[in-house]
DNA sequence: ACGGAACTCAAACAGCTGCTTGATTTTGCT
DNA sequence: AGCAAAATCAAGCAGCTGTTTGAGTTCCGT
């Protein structure tokens, strides 16, 4: 059974390396990539300085891993909530869906909402290279795109396209701004009654103009 | 005629004063209150580092003198758009009016942008005192609120609160985020003809809900 | 022309930054 | 028991941070 049986050194290891990601996460999310710190990391994840040369080579690296996973967690959830959409499902329901990780996140607190933060800044001062997860964000709008597309016939795509950018950049305003620990004072449902008609209005536009 | 004559040394001194200012907001824009340094500011601006304390007393003081520059700008942009509409207007023209300064700031780029870019971050990041500006700030959102109250009847007045609160939220998001940038690169009127839509969608609601 | 105010400047300061180093501890394998 | 790999640790490095200091320059009022 040697191989099932974990490795308590490998195991610690994995701990701190979680533990330094949770902790750049959250400082992350509080205050962007300039405004942190080496051993702000170290000392809230409760680990030596030299932990982030080991694990990751360096804070900048620590850094990229740190948003790289949180914006790997995010467009899954999106991605999923958006592919359990019923066929004959409205406007709304799209919209319903499009800012639920959000709500979630709102609501739950905590790393979760670290994790939406992070993504919601890195919308702003984007690292170098994204990496490997352009295709899976490029393919998250695409979906979006023509799920959107069936329910508004007659808009051109460039212009759909925009409204869910504006969308989705509002979703991040939310979770960035003070109006976000606001809104999360209020019961869940009323968050979604308030929030749910503005994206369905966005993704429609205003009737007298189409 | 003594008092009409300039002093050439208090001229200079406004004039290395002014620049900290603009270089200030310039680097806010681009990197945010946490990314900001003193000496990067006094190259910029062509000054000597201890011109800052000179004429502010710190570099926060300094951020804090940008930010309330940058702000009141805005405001009065703002305001003096919304003052204007005719009592007819519609809410696309609420919707053309709120966006209009951020509009006409991607247009022109420069030290204007800068301002719409600082503003933004504040709207995410806001320093601890706004000071006297939060009279102005409250009044601006009252005349809009009173605006839109106007043209959509029979909807709660925290509600409209919110979709006011979530139009500004977009266009802080589309100045600070790459797709200003796209959009600017467009033709001025594409940008309205995409962006006021939205906008006015967001203030109605979807009809399916309202 | 002279005193002094307004302003600018180079140099130095203590403190924090990210990162490296070499030693030390912990753990798994034989 | 003994070796080596994995991980952690304290200490120290050079470089940058904001701020202060005291001398320096420029220019107005008298």
């Amino acid at each position: 059974m040697a191989t099932e049986r974990t490795d308590q050194r490998r195991e610690a290891g994995q701990r701190t390396r979680d533990g330094l990601l949770a902790a750049a996460q959250e400082l992350l999310a509080r205050r962007g990539q300039e405004g942190v710190t080496l051993r702000e990391i170290t000392d809230r994840a409760g680990a030596n300085v030299s932990a982030v040369s080991y694990h990751f080579g360096s804070l900048k690296a620590l850094c990229d891993s740190a948003i790289e996973n949180a914006l790997e967690r995010y467009l899954d959830a999106q991605i999923d909530e958006v592919a359990s959409l019923d066929t004959a499902s409205g406007v709304e329901d799209l919209a319903a869906a499009f800012a639920r990780p959000m709500m979630r996140a709102l609501e739950a607190g905590g790393r979760d909402l670290a994790v939406m933060r992070t993504v919601a800044r890195v919308g702003i001062d984007p690292p170098e290279g994204w990496g490997r997860l352009t295709a899976k964000f490029q393919q998250s709008r695409r979906d979006i795109v023509r799920q959107l597309s069936a329910k508004t016939p007659g808009v051109d795509e460039r212009e759909l396209d925009f409204r869910i950018r504006c969308a989705a950049g509002l979703l991040n305003w939310l979770v960035l701004a003070p109006i976000g620990a606001e809104l999360a004072a209020e019961p869940p449902e009323q968050i979604e009654r308030w929030l749910v008609p503005v994206l369905a209005g966005a993704f429609l536009g205003s009737p007298n103009v189409g």
